[in-house]
DNA sequence: TTGAAAGCGCTAACAG
DNA sequence: CTGTTAGCGCTTTCAA
């Protein structure tokens, strides 16, 4: 990078028309309010202790001149950042197409955008984790949240000794210290078999995640929970990998059991959707031979024929609470390690009696 | 040389364990290195000038300290801040579940992570504008960077004139001076038609957009385009709002006419989907009687049956062009003002001779 | 309650 | 090619 200017020293953002962008400084507002510099600064991070009627001058010159803090020269004053980074490990990214994680990220930004801290994305390749590790420990953000979508990977963890970290979904090791939220789970799973097991069903399957995903074993511990609870058997479970057609094969080695089945819960609406081809296929009916039950409330269940019943995410209040929880621990309020949000079950069709 | 740090002063971010977190300066390094800081500054900053020895000396002292800039200071000193917002604004963040949002971030992201620029995303609410617009003009960032939708709402607009901005997706009103990066709408709608006439299609519809949206506009007269070149009828033409239910309808108002129709283009995959079920409803079948073509290879498209042909957007490449015309423009370099992606058309079986 | 002064860590002329 | 010298705009003791 040539960082020589040309001798008109055109200031960058001056853009091609306007006249020099001026920005005021805080300087600026003291000499037209009349008062020294720290006073301003004391007004503008609202000191207590300041007249009323300067405050009020202050404001005014403030409002004047349209002043805004320059956040580097704040920053390096006050070896606070207000950058919070948001990791987004590529292979994440590539499953940018869930809505479920859109929705997570703008609840971050929204409720950031009501505090005064900024949100910085990173994107995290293999390639570059070792950059990204350099840049949080750098000094150049007060705190990271890394959203690893269902992976439980928390490469990130041990980064979290040094720097005020949350993670989005539960850690597959109990990493010990790390700060997590994460939606619960199995009493999601278990509220979704229940509501089977209430509309009349009492052969259960479940077409499980995988079983090295925090996500994966939750639901099916959940599913067990609730069949348990009722005393019923426990032993229809197949494995899927999340996606339709591992449901719908999963669905199928089901059916070819060849023992009675009249409901099922796939762990997630992907898996949900392809178990709907499966049953298609052996000529059976949903919800009249066989009641679905999905989770995560996505688009795939939202347009299946019939509407699939499945557990709510509350994803946009998830990402809301892991900026919450962050910017406690950034401030150095106590807070707690595991913080679990409630699901919330969407009766459809598919498990209508 | 007063580097002392009071020993209570516990660093922000010392979180709960961990001995307090020894950010290296770049004069630790000069130290180090046994040279000078502005000899470090010009190491980092990779200026020509500089001994090859030197270089590998400081380098080597970086690696030992680990140390990285602090992006603050460099920013205060630099007046450049190195960071690139992101605006979102709430209506489209509302949209975000659509796909094709995340994906251009995420190239946007992925661009960036290649230069020194960092994303800043701002989620700007109609109670917040006004906070978005200050914060962009108060020195806080090089550019922005403002994704709207299918809007055209440029109301950032004028904010070009003193602060290097891009756009996705043409404006409405010619704002003049503004930039920003397209998909190439009518090329791709032109295209499709083409395909459908090319199938042996000759009695053609169209769902059009919202003519008040530029991918409305643009898609119709793509699709007119094509009929043009071939001299056939453009008559048939019913505009919906890019839902589902709104390509329903709009399908059976074109049936309606009683004239007949063999091919429809609609100008998004939604209202496609809603054609189908229209069509369904009349007994029809595709790509038997009608054949139908979308626009945006979305999951609409994909999982309908038959899967739709569909023409597919750059997603990925519009965020990373995006990106790219605003670090040219942030760095001075002249660039065009409309930057049209090419699109793809994704054939498949509901257009199937 | 307010002001003066001393930096935060880095870049950028300007000498040498 | 390298070092010296000033700041960038703000916060933060320390006095007054």
């Amino acid at each position: 990078m040539t960082t020589e200017t040309p001798s008109s020293t055109s200031a960058p953002g001056e853009a091609e028309s306007g006249g020099p962008r001026v920005v005021p400084t805080l300087e600026m507002v003291a000499a037209l309010a009349g008062v020294s510099r720290a006073t301003v600064s004391r007004v503008v991070n609202s000191s207590p202790k300041v007249t009323q009627q300067v405050v009020d001058a202050v404001n005014e010159a403030i409002e004047k001149l349209n002043y805004v803090p320059n956040r580097a020269a704040r920053s390096l004053a006050s070896r606070r950042t207000q950058v919070i980074a948001l990791v987004v490990p590529e292979t994440t990214a590539k499953v940018f197409s869930d809505p479920f994680f859109a929705t997570v990220v703008q609840g971050i930004a929204l409720y950031l955008s009501d505090t005064d801290y900024t949100l910085n994305m990173l994107i995290s390749s293999e390639t570059k984790s070792e950059k990204t590790r350099r840049y949080l420990m750098g000094g150049n953000v007060d705190g990271a949240i890394v959203v690893s979508h269902h992976s439980g990977d928390h490469s990130y963890a041990h980064l979290g000794q040094s720097l005020p970290m949350v993670f989005g979904g539960r850690p597959l090791a109990a990493e010990g210290e790390s700060y997590f939220v994460d939606v619960d789970n199995a009493a999601g799973a278990a509220g979704a078999t229940a509501h089977l097991i209430e509309s009349g069903r009492r052969h259960l399957a479940t077409i499980a995640g995988p079983q090295d995903m925090p996500p994966g074993l939750d639901r099916l511990s959940g599913w067990r929970r609730a069949l348990s609870m009722h005393g019923l058997d426990q032993s229809l479970v197949e494995v899927g990998d999340f996606t339709p057609e591992s449901g719908a094969a999963a669905m199928r080695r089901l059916l070819d059991r060849g023992v009675p089945i009249d409901g099922v819960f796939a762990a997630n609406d992907q898996m949900a959707a392809g178990a709907y081809s499966a049953i298609y296929e052996r000529g059976l009916s949903i919800p009249g031979d066989i009641a679905v039950a999905g989770f995560d409330d996505n688009f795939y269940g939202s347009t299946a024929t019939p509407p699939l019943t499945t557990v709510h995410q509350p994803s946009h209040e998830l990402g809301a609470k892991m900026a919450e929880v962050l910017v406690a621990l950034i401030e150095g309020k106590s807070v707690e390690h595991v913080t679990t949000m409630p699901t919330q079950l969407l009766i459809r069709a598919s498990t209508a009696v």
